[in-house]
DNA sequence: GTCTATATTTAGATAGAC
DNA sequence: GTCTATCTAAATATAGAC
């Protein structure tokens, strides 16, 4: 809308010139963001090959060719808006792997359910899910989540054999868990009270990670 | 593996005039079951949505139009290829459930596995779960197979409560370390030695069905 | 920065010839 | 029974106007 002078810092007077930091991209990060948005529930609703860049912008309000500007390709969009949803609330917090070990399968348990129970965090977990069946990129995010969060940070600790496998098991565990409850929807435990699940959950978890 | 004869007579052969039962489609229940198949093996290595009739019509050497010919439509095809594959070798054995109940944990695991490392009985199984995160159809079938694997065979046994919620949790424990093995292809999961996996879940599986 | 217009490709589905 | 030809619809992606 308001357009800047192109070049300089604008001609206006007295007004502060505080034309430091990031250029001023006008209100398109807004745009950029609703996009990212609209995208991330798309994905996460349809899956990666049942999603169009034309939904993605009507969703957001914009022109389809206005996604391509931004972002490129729809695999690139997918890229982004994965990567966007990953940034803040994703990583397991260190109260998870620092504490005692023989709580280690209740406090990841919990996490994991607390992140799927969220919808805003739920959202790109299953964009993720939904895509990584036939699509090389998101399983590839699928892999470094399960790494990232069961493998370095969990089975380094455990003095172990198979410690690796072990953590790979306890988190099939959870992700058929949530496979099973959020994606598929099977019954009863699509329903079940959380706090039921995590109580039989928590001990297999437990188990697999350090039962000798 | 070894598929079943088909009912009638061989088409080729009988001279003889055997003019009964269901009319002779001549060498078509030949292209059927090719075009059958060729829509197994389609849907299990790219999906539902991925998978186009046109690929599958090429797959099984005819032409697509052929495809809906035969089967109607995409959906139609999908539900076709994936009933024919659940006739034979996907019902759990009544040695599985029939058994003792302190040893149904590894009898049902290894079973498990057996189907699934048996790239003939894997096909349609893959085929299942790359489409179900997207399609209704399949994930009902999937639906239907963890209930009827899962829940009434067994959990019909346990004289406990929750025994759905324990039988599902048990099958989710297996389905996702089906998913991280054979779908995502998690290492060293992924290449784990089938007996060393077994030996791991067999128990937990166990402890979901029976621990009190 | 945002949209209109369009080139290109691909897919599902059907009619009709042989 | 099988294929050729074709209609129709939708999608990705880009060029270029405003």
């Amino acid at each position: 809308m308001s357009d800047l002078p192109p070049g300089g810092p604008p001609a206006g007077t007295g007004t502060t010139a505080r034309r430091r930091g990031r250029p001023p991209r006008t209100e398109s990060a807004d745009t950029r963001d609703r996009i990212l948005t609209a995208a991330r529930d798309e994905f996460s609703e349809r899956g990666y090959e049942k999603t169009s860049v034309r939904g993605i912008a009507k969703a957001a309000g914009v022109d389809s060719a206005l996604v391509h500007h931004y972002f490129g390709t729809k695999e690139q969009v997918f890229e982004a808006a994965i990567t966007q949803s990953f940034g803040p609330a994703l990583q397991a917090p260190k109260a998870v792997e620092e504490g005692p070990l023989d709580g280690v399968g209740e406090r990841l348990t919990r996490f994991f359910f607390g992140v799927w129970e969220n919808p805003a965090t739920r959202a790109p977990l299953l964009a993720v899910v939904r895509s990584a069946v036939t699509n090389e990129t998101a399983a590839a995010v699928f892999r470094r989540i399960v790494a990232t969060q069961a493998l370095r940070r969990i089975a380094g600790r455990l003095d172990l054999p198979d410690a690796e496998l072990r953590a790979e098991l306890a988190a099939a565990q959870l992700v058929g868990t949530a496979m099973l409850r959020y994606v598929i929807k099977v019954e009863p435990l699509a329903s079940a009270d959380t706090e039921q699940i995590i109580a039989r959950l928590a001990p297999v978890v437990q188990r697999h990670l350090t039962e000798p």
